[in-house]
DNA sequence: AATGAATGAGCCTTCATTCAT
DNA sequence: AATGAATGAAGGCTCATTCAT
């Protein structure tokens, strides 16, 4: 077997692994040789491509937001109605890829890890950002401005609650409950709403 | 003058190091000294009264609770009517008390920390529990059971998203906002509802 | 036992071990483990009283610049003559308690490491100022100003190269000859002269 | 074109890159990694060619002492009396060649090193050995045998302890200096002598 | 001739925890 | 009631070195 062109492989094996290592441990307090580990790898191999563990949250933070921000673009992208644009982005952050325990903890994790890692706080804050703009897109078809966005705010401060009160686990709404509660709400606020 | 009931002052003193402690950290990788020090007492002295750094952590959280569930008391208490009773209970969750950089920089991390410590997980479910109970005390008179309960649902799930997005700091809603967007929510679901 | 009190008489077995492990092994290739075990204590203990290796290196190159320091100011207050204030510094250079391997091999070692550390250098050069201020406090007795200037300069670096071939150990001069050597260069600079 | 006939130039390389290397950062803590890069080639091919770490270094070594010795052979083929080959040999000590920065560290670097490795420290005592007799070859030729090897010595320690102070940087004697502190010290000792 | 891939070993450092006083 | 003394255990990171290609 050539051992050449093994970096991107590695990349994506040390990532993965970071998310699921994550996920197990609910925190970022994994060490890199339980990475490396699950990575099959050494843990000197992953402070090789990534230099510190530090950078390999901070790439793996990045890999679930472009992940997310692609499979959001997908769905907007096949949202015909304005309305169907806010339910889809709805979907996308409930869909089975987002709305799993790994991800889930590793994002309540992020958050915490936030508060001490400016980089981190910039990642999450574009993630706010974007999904505050791409509810947006379709409440801004909808609803004045002002009220346009004061619902998309209050749609994502309802996703990311949600998504915290899954950590919780047991019990608490899957995925199915959890999108009935947010479209709930916002049918209450665009019921018989449309911009003329 | 003898040293004698120091016990309860140093718990006290402990406790309120190790929130303000978390606080200025953003997680609870504060180390017992870090705390200690706050508390102007050795790290032995930590351990003499609390047992282990899990325990101290577990004490605080429910020391927060309890705080919150005495305010959410008073607050009840003096609330008239059951649509009262739900806006006090939101107003309590964003009191100057509670909606403050380091209790929701605590809370955060102790959400995060429930992931591995299943006492700590009991004790935010119980929180969970409380909230939605107080919340249902008020929703419960005025709208069908069905229905109330997925108010109820949502309106928690908002309250935690609200903190968890001013955890990023910059920019995001303060109190009034956030108890603004809560009670618009509130409104349109009860708007001209009431039970018989 | 009481074990109060112990700071200093660890501080002190920590240095002591520190001279004597550079002095095996020649170099600061030393191990925090290996300092603290032959203090005979844990590494961090070491870690803890003086925070890192750089600091217990630091402070052992200023423990060996001190006691050269009292040795120099003993011997020099016991010399009657400005001649004798020349010899009696060199003759502290080449005493037992500082002519000796484990000294020597620390002593260069601290040279190549002050490339590097800044706070070393600073250190090294005050020693350096000081050797060619104790040099002049008695050759200004006997020479002219500028002369003695250089002079002390020419017994300064004398002095260090004979420290320096020493470390090549086996063979070289021991210290009767180095003494001899340095009091040979003086005689001939100094002899028939003196200050009217 | 077949890259055939690289490994003297890629040797050689790896050498100066060695040395400058150690210059900079003033001591043999340099890695194979930072070495192998400044020589523009992978640190694989260093070890290639060299082996090891440890045989690198003493290659280095090993080529500043040749560089030395030539130039002091050339020196002293163009000297004409006695006296005159004692001042070429210190004049080509603090050449430019010689006496800069990288050089002087490098030197200093290896005479701890050689505190450890016995091949080191052999190569060190050769260039001792050739640096006395040389001197002696000058100096035989003006003062008795007994007088002339003390003188060597002297000049010798004075030549390293030159070296090791101009290592503290600033302010300390250059070249020019250097040498004139030699030289008068050598005028004093010979003045009026000379074998009949 | 040359290198990317990979690792084992080791070091500094941190920290919760214990214990004697 | 309180603390200084002390440590074991563990983690991040570095680096010389090897190997297959």
């Amino acid at each position: 077997m050539p051992k050449i062109g093994m970096e991107p492989v590695r990349r994506k094996a040390l990532i993965d692994a970071t998310i699921s290592a994550i996920g197990e441990r609910g925190s970022l307090d994994v060490t890199m040789s339980e990475i490396a580990g699950r990575a099959g790898v050494s843990s000197a191999l992953a402070h090789h491509y990534f230099g510190a563990k530090d950078e390999l949250l901070f790439a793996t933070m990045r890999h679930i937001l472009t992940e997310l921000n692609i499979d959001t673009r997908r769905a907007l992208h096949a949202a015909g109605t304005a309305r169907e644009r806010v339910s889809s982005v709805v979907a996308v952050s409930f869909s089975d890829d987002q709305f799993q325990p790994e991800i889930i903890a590793a994002w309540l994790a992020f958050y915490v890890e936030a508060q001490k890692s400016s980089a981190l706080r910039r990642l999450l804050k574009i993630y706010a950002r974007r999904l505050h703009s791409n509810l947006m897109s379709g409440l801004a078809g909808i609803l004045p401005r002002n009220e346009a966005d004061r619902v998309a705010e209050a749609t994502a401060a309802l996703i990311d609650g949600l998504y915290i009160r899954r950590a919780l686990k047991d019990g608490v709404p899957d995925a199915a409950t959890a999108i009935a509660l947010v479209e709930d709400y916002l049918e209450t606020k665009l019921n018989g709403r449309s911009l003329p």
